[in-house]
DNA sequence: AATTCGAAAGAAATCGTTAACTGAAACTTA
DNA sequence: TAAGTTTCAGTTAACGATTTCTTTCGAATT
């Protein structure tokens, strides 16, 4: 078995609490005590058992995390944020794949909580803010990454979504595109933000889009390069065809830039193309995507932080904060050609 | 606080022990009495301690999990096929990412140790086995993945790799190719059995490549697509120069792809490349690549089975298994053309 | 009617740690 | 020198389950 403070305790003919005093750094212990159990402890190769700690102090240092895909790279690197911050304050992650499915992630939701974590990070691809009631009935503190929830005020971290629409929009039309067309998301915060500042620039540079060339993919976002490769097929029989393309996410910007090629044309002579993600292999595609980078890693870091400071407040029910990184463009050849 | 048993008791006349023996279904109860406690159970929506579970029972139904990178969508798949066997038997991942640094990973090994996970998985970049000495010392179960150790006798599951070198350098030798050159990785068994799986083949076809035409990138893993047009730009300035290249995995091979783009060559029509691991967007490269797939998900299935059956029989050891999956060819542009 | 048996429920001990007091000795302070 | 403070360590009681061992009671057996 496993050496036990007790064990530690009987070989310096100490009590246990004493021991337990040491290891917490408890100011009421002798220079000479504690250093001879630190010496035992050593020796003994001593590690505190974490479920008799969290039985007493309901403490964990297990922060549960909900994705909905590892495998997508935003989220991987996500996590990968997260746990670099975690991982100092010596706390892990207990990763759940939704698999973006809605049902699914209640589940895990519910898993987590029962599990006990001190807080939760979730990516929803939920439509309702329901599970965050039951999270909040659990006074279990939360944050949501990625997307929001309108009328839904909790912790998030995030980036500027409407900033995001406005830098590729912007960028689209600064390489002299008049006929801009977007592939658009999903019903959820982060695709109707994009939508927003593509809607709005063009408005600012009194560009007028025709209502046909917002197309919105069937499917969600792994799966994205067939959906954008079918609204962008479609988009390239309206007439006038579009002269640019801005994608909601990158692999739909992938699947975009396939139906281009495809078709015979030219990218970005015919059309430019930007996705939104700027996953690590964009430069490595047919032709390097340009794409806004949404520094993915640095939402992970931010919400490390966040749920930190909410397992160490809790209790003292604190506002509920935002965080809302600023977004990138980072161009490349679909958009500038070479 | 929380619902505990203890209240459920209470509410019921019963004892806390007759409600633990309904929860884990003990066939000494009377089928009324555990009917009403499951009623009373879902009412107040009990879920019970883990923690609690766990200091006494031994086991956290939580298994950790050491890559060394979740970016690297490799192991994002295999991480996937973990999770999805485990949930279903009511164990969670802990993840911990070793950045591909020996003692980062060391480090991660020994907190979750502490932790008592039921079982460890391990994807290593260690070059000695002393790390799993120390895991064995502590008689925790652990399953080896990707990279075996010669001389470890230790459960494994990976891919035949001395076959994923047959079959890319069989496939490059199908098209016609003579000069073939390989990108290997570093010394470990992946890399070492797709050389000699490299080697035998074309000795079997009587084909002789010069020493040269073996180069070795200087980096590791995901960083390979530098190391990997580095690699290549070498290999191109041989005479002969090689008409084909197998590279140790896709990130190499996407960087190789590049360098013969950059130098003017066509692929395949110049150099045909190939590489490993069939990333999910390999299809969508500058030139669709052709790869040797590993069945990632396949070996986290398997990983998870195995980790599961050593945690079920605890205790009774076990001789170390083997399980070697059969890697798939999925060619593409990148040797076929078109 | 005494004995045995089985079913159903409970009592007590335990897992390893921490939290909240208590106590004894040494050291001040007046 | 008596009373009050520190300093250091120990006692006791949790935390929320499970495990092992009893107890109780009614039915079956002899």
């Amino acid at each position: 078995m496993a050496v036990r403070m007790k064990d530690i305790a009987r070989d310096l003919g100490l009590s246990v609490v004493t021991v337990s005093k040491v290891l917490r750094n408890q100011p009421d212990i002798s220079e000479g005590t504690r250093q001879r159990v630190l010496k035992r402890t050593h020796e003994l190769n001593y590690q505190p058992n974490p479920a008799a700690r969290a039985l007493v102090t309901g403490r964990s240092f297990t922060i549960g995390l909900v994705v909905p895909d590892l495998v997508h790279s935003f989220f991987a690197e996500v996590a990968k944020g997260l746990s670099s911050v975690l991982r100092e304050q010596g706390y892990r992650l207990l990763i759940s794949t939704s698999e973006e499915d809605p049902v699914l992630e209640r589940g895990e939701i519910d898993d987590l909580l029962g599990r006990r974590v001190d807080a939760l990070i979730v990516a929803s691809t939920q439509l309702t803010v329901e599970s965050f009631r039951r999270i909040e009935q659990r006074e279990m503190p939360y944050v949501l990454i990625d997307r929001s929830f309108l009328g839904l005020p909790a912790n998030f971290v995030g980036v500027d979504d409407e900033e995001v629409g406005r830098l590729a929009t912007e960028h689209l039309i600064s390489i002299g595109r008049r006929r801009i067309a977007h592939i658009r998301g999903p019903e959820v915060s982060t695709a109707m933000g994009r939508l927003e500042g593509y809607r709005r620039t063009l408005a600012l540079h009194n560009l007028d889009a025709p209502a046909a060339y917002v197309v919105s993919g069937r499917t969600i976002d792994n799966a994205g390069d067939v959906s954008g490769q079918e609204s962008m097929t479609h988009l390239l029989a309206l007439d006038p065809q579009p002269d640019a393309i801005f994608c909601y996410n990158d692999p739909t910007a992938m699947g975009a830039l396939r139906a281009i090629l495809e078709s015979g044309l030219r990218v970005p002579e015919d059309v430019a193309v930007i996705g939104c993600g700027n996953v690590y292999y964009a430069h490595l595609l047919r032709v390097p995507l340009s794409s806004i980078d949404q520094d993915s890693t640095g939402i992970g870091e931010h919400a490390a932080k966040l749920a930190l400071s909410l397992v160490e407040s809790k209790g003292t029910p604190t506002r509920p904060k935002s965080a809302l990184l600023q977004p990138k463009l980072v161009a490349r050849a679909s958009t500038l050609g070479i």
